[in-house]
DNA sequence: CGCACCATGTAAGCAGTTACATGATTCG
DNA sequence: CGAATCATGTAACTGCTTACATGGTGCG
């Protein structure tokens, strides 16, 4: 599933223009799928030569224009087979559980500097979960889903990491970081 | 973080040849990282023209030969400098929580196959892990850690797609799949 | 007899990241 | 007055995936 399928289920939602869509990314699917504007405009141009999505310059006021893009029915096809295809995968990629399963070369200093970002960042993917997900309904029933799921697999993680900080901690402590 | 480094890493743990550090992927880093032979051999490749690691090869009987490598005082500085200037990202790329948010274009029908296939995958981890985690010690202490956190996660993605499932089938059954 | 395991590598290609490039408006 | 928002794009680079290429051994 690339950045150009997403921009399609982004539009089968409504017309946007590039820079909507990121905004839509952001919003709603940043918890299992990130992309800026380096692969957004670019995969838009592709559906664009496709015949995947049609494009109409909007001139604005004390803004500039923007380009408004809108499934075609191909496109639409397009989206359908592809939700129709794609094996429901699900990878994580994870720096933090690197540092974490080396860390008896690591100072307790840094690793509980690790364990504190790790959580902070937490923290605020769930603040961002509860300031978007207020009117359920508003958003099609899937996201509902998904950003549930988001939110239990984080508070998960979360309880994790303090439930077992201290024990990780303590295998180091005392002990300079060595091979 | 990329595959050389994690190389580095695994290979601070012990000499191996390509085919033992992928096993070592497979088995403590499947949860976080994933990498093929097809990244690894190159980059085992790269490591040894830039001195981080030596390299010796090995005939054996019955056997192909083998290269083992080891890790060279500059490569354990390369990978301790690693440890401690990475930040400890986390990211997921989910096609399942894409077919998920778009629950609404798609059958019941489709999305039982597709709740079961991720059930089914998380299961399969949840057997890997166990089969794996048999001995707590012999593995560095991060690495206790690492599984423990992939195994909650993994649970509390099961918990809430049993939980929510009917839920979310439910928000489809009786009409067709629609724009 | 066929499959899985051991063992190494190359080459082509794709997808996405990062940095660059530009510029008006609005809000504090 | 500086930062954030609106708005679009390109180009170079990186890093990984996939497929290809080869071949002996052990097990059921």
């Amino acid at each position: 599933m690339d950045v150009k399928t997403l921009c399609l289920g982004v539009l089968s939602l409504g017309e946007a223009s590039g820079y909507e869509i990121r905004k839509v990314f952001e919003a709603s699917f940043s918890h299992f799928y990130v992309a800026g504007y380096g692969s957004i405009y670019p995969a838009l141009a592709a559906l664009s030569r496709a015949g995947h999505v049609s494009c109409s310059n909007i001139e604005q006021e004390k803004r500039p224009a923007k380009k408004v893009y809108r499934l075609t029915d191909s496109g639409r096809a397009a989206f359908l087979q592809a939700l129709d295809e794609t094996y429901p995968s699900h990878r994580v990629r994870s720096d933090f559980m690197v540092l974490a399963a080396f860390a008896h070369l690591q100072s307790a200093e840094r690793m509980e500097q690790v364990l504190d970002t790790r959580l902070q960042d937490i923290e605020r993917q769930l603040a961002h979960i509860d300031s978007y997900s207020g009117e359920p309904g508003a958003q099609p029933p899937g996201v509902t889903f998904t950003t549930g799921f988001a939110r239990s697999v984080l508070q998960a993680g979360r309880d994790y990491i303090e439930q077992h900080r201290s024990e990780l901690l303590q295998a180091l402590s005392g002990k300079e970081p060595s091979s």
